[in-house]
DNA sequence: CGCTAGTCCTGTCTGC
DNA sequence: TGCAGACAGGACTAGC
């Protein structure tokens, strides 16, 4: 569910712990762990340092030496929590107490999402693309990504391999923001193209991340808030509504499983 | 190697 | 009202 905006924003939210140590920690289910190389137990005590965000990905490191790594999948959501604030719900997996009054609670009904128990980062980060909102991700990296690919560039933009980050949502609504439709081949754009793409995906992420992201359905920022940038999508979750720049319906077609939104008028 | 389809899981909505 | 089926923001994999 959370893409970059949404997962930017809750890190955000989290500058707020750094610092505190942990108190306990509470684990209700053991199968939401995808790797383990220390007991979670070990964090109780330890002080969180800096809390980082690479893709989709929420990175705690705690002082001396832990990391917990925390992907929200499609329905996770990670919020801070008064301590005394009972919570009932049978999709809370995982809670850390923190020695501030308050909890950071992992809650994710589909459990897509998943905890890592590290010392190192590198063995689940280390083949993700660039970040596209950093000064690695250029025009020609983009140009040289699509260069004699045939498949869609709505299915590249998806692979975190190439491009750390974006989800469906934001794959279709920077590519309407560079007026490309998302099936077109990726070798196919041309030069103008890519400069629209490359710039588009920019502005809409920057431009959620403004807006704390967008609340469709399940997520929340790290206080249990909704974003709001749902306001302004163009396509996405729009099928059957009229473009806002050109009046047209905007069309839902499946692209390699996942449901693509566009304007059949201004998307070429 | 590149690509597609299937899989994991629960909740919600639609249509009969 | 009940029930079956489709679908949902993600990512891995087996197989062609």
């Amino acid at each position: 569910m959370p893409e970059l905006p949404e997962v930017e924003t809750i890190r955000s939210s989290m500058e707020a712990v750094k610092g505190c140590r942990a108190n306990a920690i509470e684990l209700f289910r053991t199968d939401i762990i995808r790797r383990q190389e220390y007991e979670p137990q070990e964090l109780i005590g330890q002080a969180v340092e800096k809390v980082s965000r690479r893709g989709k990905f929420l990175i705690f490191e705690f002082s001396p030496k832990n990391i917990l790594l925390v992907h929200l999948g499609m329905s996770g959501r990670f919020f801070l929590s008064p301590a005394a604030e009972e919570i009932r719900d049978k999709h809370v997996h995982f809670i850390v107490r923190l020695d501030n009054g308050y909890k950071l609670v992992y809650q994710d009904p589909r459990r897509f999402g998943g905890l890592w128990f590290l010392f190192s980062l590198d063995p689940v980060l280390s083949k993700m693309g660039p970040e596209p909102l950093e000064d690695d991700f250029t025009l020609t990296y983009l140009t040289n990504m699509c260069r004699n690919r045939k498949v869609a560039i709505k299915t590249l933009l998806l692979n975190q391999n190439l491009i750390a980050g974006l989800g469906n949502i934001y794959a279709d609504e920077s590519l309407f923001s560079a007026r490309i439709r998302p099936e077109r081949p990726a070798g196919s754009l041309e030069g103008r193209e890519l400069k629209a793409l490359h710039a588009g995906i920019r502005k809409v992420l920057q431009n959620s991340i403004t807006q704390r992201g967008t609340t469709f359905r399940d997520y929340r920022d790290g206080l249990k808030k909704e974003g709001h940038f749902q306001n302004y999508l163009q396509v996405y979750g729009r099928e059957n509504q009229a473009c806002k720049i050109c009046g047209c319906e905007i069309k839902k077609i499946r692209l390699g499983g996942r449901s693509s939104h566009f304007c059949e008028k201004c998307q070429k």
